[in-house]
DNA sequence: ATGAGTGCAAATGCTTTGCATCCTG
DNA sequence: CAGGATGCAAAGCATTTGCACTCAT
C-alpha cells in the first residue's frame, strides 16, 4: 500500500527508474532476486525518503517472509551500487533513523522542523565551484534547507 | 570510534565563550549546577564536534558520579538554551552518535568521509538570500561538505 | 557444489526515561 | 518544603551481526 508521504505526492512508477536501479545492481554484479526486485519497486518513485522499517513495512503484505535483514542489505547494496543515497537530516523533529532517497541526481533537502517531513528541492542551476576549506579536498556540498512545511506553519 | 580533530588544534579556553554558554543557562532560568559547570567547560571549546559519550569520557576524572543523563540532559538544555547545536552527519565513516557544536556562529561543516572527522568552515564572507522552495517556508541553510582531510588523502 | 542471498533472532550501540534522592531557592 | 537537578539502571529504537538454510549458476 501506498503510504504517507509529505508535501510531495507519490508519482507514478517511472519505469526509467526502476530500469536505472537494476541496471545498476547488474554494473554491480548483483543478483536480481525477487526481494530486491519489491525493495527497488517499493521506495523508488517515493519521494519520501523513507526510512528502512518504512519500506519494510510496506513489504510485509506482498512478500510476508521479507527479513528486515535484507532490507538493510539491499538499500546498501543499491547506495554502493549507486542506485540511492542515505541521509540522516533529523533535527528537532527527526526520528533519528537513516533514510534512503532514489535520486541520485543533485539536489538538495527541505526539511521541516516540526514533522520531520522531507522534500527535495532541485539543485540551483548554476552550479557554485566547491569550495576550498583547508586541510580538506572537498568532494560535493550537501545542502538541507530547515524551516516549516506550509502544513505546519500555514499562511 | 572517535575521529579526531583534524586540521584544528584545541584552542585555549576562551572565557568569552564559556560566559556567553552560562549566560545562556541564566536566561533559560536553568541554574549553575557543578555539573552543568564541568561539561560547559568540557566541550565548549572543543571544536572537535564531540558525541555525549567522549564529553562524559572526559569528565570522569574530575567528577566521577557524573551521569550519563545528565550529560545529554545538559547538552539539550544548552541547545535550548542557544547555548550549542547538535549534528548528525555522519556519512560512509560516520559513528551514528549526535555531535555537539559549541560554535553558534553560522558556519559549514567539513566531514571526511573516511575517518569522520570535522571541521568547522567559516560561512562565506557574502551571506546568500535564503532559497525560495514552494510549500516551505526556509529558516536556515544548513551545508556539509564532504570529501577527505589531509590526513586520509595526503597529497 | 559453490557461493550469493535470505530469514530469523540475538546482539549492539546510542539515546531516552522512570524514579528515588539530593539540593537549592 | 517545593521544584529543579542529579544518578542509576532499565527501557527503547534503529541498525548490525551470526548462522543456518535456500537457491541459482
Amino acid at each position: 500500500m501506498i503510504p504517507n508521504i509529505i508535501p510531495g505526492v507519490r508519482r507514478l512508477p517511472e519505469p526509467s527508474r526502476v530500469d536505472r536501479a537494476l541496471r545498476a545492481l547488474e554494473r554491480a554484479s548483483l543478483r536480481r532476486t525477487p526481494q530486491r526486485l519489491a525493495i527497488v519497486r517499493a521506495f523508488v518513485d517515493d519521494p519520501s525518503h523513507p526510512t528502512a522499517q518504512m519500506i519494510f513495512d510496506r513489504l510485509r503484505d506482498e512478500m510476508p517472509t521479507m527479513s528486515f535483514a535484507t532490507v538493510y542489505n539491499t538499500l546498501a547494496s543499491l547506495e554502493q551500487a549507486g542506485a540511492c543515497r542515505t541521509l540522516r537530516l533529523d533535527g528537532p523533529a527527526g526520528d533519528g533513523g537513516v533514510r534512503f532517497d532514489p535520486n541520485v541526481d543533485p539536489h538538495d533537502h527541505a526539511v521541516c522542523d516540526r514533522c520531520g517531513a522531507v522534500a527535495d528541492v532541485p539543485a540551483p542551476a548554476r552550479k557554485e565551484p566547491l569550495p576550498r576549506v583547508e586541510g580538506f579536498r572537498v568532494h560535493a556540498v550537501e545542502r538541507i534547507l530547515r524551516g516549516a512545511c506550509t502544513r505546519c506553519a500555514p499562511g
